[in-house]
DNA sequence: CGTTGAGTTGACCATCGTCAACAGGAGTGG
DNA sequence: CCACTCCTGTTGACGATGGTCAACTCAACG
């Protein structure tokens, strides 16, 4: 079985949600086995093929989303086509849930992705019975509102070296519960998805790799890289 | 009576909730007229000098607030001082709902504010109690999620001059539902505040005011501005 | 009337963006 | 099997946007 965060793997699509492996991190761990059922006559597991959106910005939201596995890329873009990553959702996160008619941001899968999927009505209905849901939907959208806010600070106020290595640690930390915790960390995304990521450009992203190689912080290996001293990237991106 | 957002009004703290200016736009919404008497109970209205904080951050969070009026700035600093303000609060926001310990951000006064306070645990308890009350503080925080997200693209992707100018558009968009719909545009928080929200310094902004005076878009007037050509002011937002 | 703090303006400069060339791997088709 | 294209990523030269440092104005305040 691979170990890629990204790619489907069996163990995804349990013929069951308690058998789900990311029940604990998702949302639906605020329901016990009965409302599982419940939950699960509402789903519709879904593959989606890299390269196609599960929302797209502007369009009505048909769907809701709990990805199960894979790396889906959220993003908006300007009328004059510059395009701003505003994050990328793994498995455990939830997607789709702005109570607004039009989805503000495109969602796409970057490589292979699974999902269950619901109706946007239907799951609001359901919504409606089960505060405790509601609670837990509460608590992730605080915490994605942490998460921007952080990234608002990237943003506004720090270089690209401390912008590149603040991406790679606090992806080595979200990639941490499902016990990838070596020091090699797959990168999914394209150099162009960090740099609009990062707020930079595709060659600064490059420049900024080939810099910290130079500084024997990181190593570039394929589909990602391997931190060689972890202590000191972490430093300039705590800074 | 001033007009302006940012000073203490009498009518800010009316003896009962029921009675509160700020309720249709607040949390409070989602209580009926029983529910309002038993949060009532809970809250402390709270005068809160300019200057002093109601949030420190990495400080355990005690209490969390409902503002009913004046304007608090929301800023994170990292460890070599470099600030970044996240977000302004004004009437009807909610703050302190992070489900963490300790605050992610420092919350402060810019000019007089005052705000329901309540005990954290207390709320959160009573929280339990009151299904509407949690669904209506996901939208609030799906809401602000939402506009942390635009900040992302504006700090990512603008030019100085478009900042600036989507900065004032989207101050007067939320001023409007006060009545503040005129050419004139209070700004109580200072250049140094507006740079640090904007991701620039405060020579910049000020050079952007002024292109932006020359350009007769705006004219600078004691404690704001006033919009001359506010569609045109509207496009270099937009873009 | 001096002091302080906020804001403005100018001169200069650094970081990062732009434009261009190039390398290397994957896929395609003869 | 090789040539060809395409795509991603890297590197270099140059330049523009916005940052840094400094001087100045002006209003508020004692």
């Amino acid at each position: 079985m691979s170990a890629d965060c990204c790619e489907s793997t069996g163990q995804s699509h349990p013929a069951r949600c308690k058998d789900c492996a990311v029940r604990p991190f998702s949302v639906c761990a605020a329901l016990n086995d009965d409302e599982l059922g419940e939950l699960q006559a509402l789903s519709e597991p879904t593959s989606v093929a890299p390269k196609s959106a599960l929302l797209l910005q502007d369009e009505p939201v048909q769907n809701v989303f709990n990805v199960t596995s894979g790396c889906v890329r959220l993003s908006k873009i300007l009328s004059d086509g510059r395009r701003q990553v505003i994050g990328f959702a793994i498995a455990g996160d939830f997607l789709g849930l702005s109570f607004q008619d039009r989805s503000n941001f495109t969602a796409e899968a970057i490589g292979p992705v699974t999902a269950c999927r619901f109706r946007k009505k239907a799951f609001l209905n359901y919504l409606d019975t089960k505060p405790d849901l509601v609670r837990r939907l509460l608590e992730f959208s605080a915490n994605e509102l942490r998460l921007a806010q952080e990234q608002l600070v990237l943003l506004g106020r720090r270089t690209a070296e401390e912008r590149v290595a603040s991406f790679l640690t606090m992806l080595r930390a979200r990639n941490s519960r499902f016990g990838h915790q070596g020091a090699t960390l797959q990168l999914p995304m394209s150099r162009l998805d960090i740099a609009d990521y990062l707020g930079l450009t595709i060659e600064t992203v490059s420049r900024t790799f080939t810099k910290m190689v130079r500084d024997k912080l990181i190593i570039i290996v394929p589909d990602g890289i391997r931190f060689v001293d972890l202590a000191h990237v972490g430093q300039i991106a705590a800074e």
